[in-house]
DNA sequence: ATAATGACATACA
DNA sequence: ATGTATGCCATTA
């Protein structure tokens, strides 16, 4: 078994996001102390599939708001739509209320 | 151990 | 604003 000690901090900070509410890789990476492996943490996610609990890896989008990795899910639809689902206004595979629902670990997860 | 890859981010033209 | 180039860190071959 190979270390899943960094993707286990990712995974589980992943899983703090509220619904309605999304994410950067950066900013998870930026939590995490490692603010440089913001693509780690990408990968992180495409080890998700293999994590349990999953976790909401269609909460996590770049600094732009953009899906990103919405080829790598199962459906291409999918994750425009747990995100549309979720009160997240998607156009163009980017997010339209990305700065209102935007959700940073590193402020959030330190209010005491 | 070295090289290449990647669901990113930032800088520059 | 858009496209290209480089940097970063961890994983895989």
């Amino acid at each position: 078994m190979a270390e899943e000690n960094f993707f286990d901090r990712v995974y589980e900070v992943v899983r703090q996001i509220p619904a309605g509410r999304v994410t950067s890789y950066g900013a998870i990476a930026n939590y995490l102390g490692t603010k440089r492996s913001a693509r780690v943490v990408g990968y992180a996610m495409g080890a998700s599939g293999a994590a349990y609990p999953p976790v909401p890896a269609h909460r996590v989008v770049n600094s732009q708001g953009l899906l990103t990795g919405k080829f790598h899910f199962a459906s291409f639809d999918l994750m425009e739509q747990m995100l549309a689902s979720e009160g997240i206004r998607v156009e163009d595979n980017k997010i339209r209320n990305f700065k209102e629902a935007f959700w940073d670990p590193s402020i959030e997860l330190s209010r005491d």
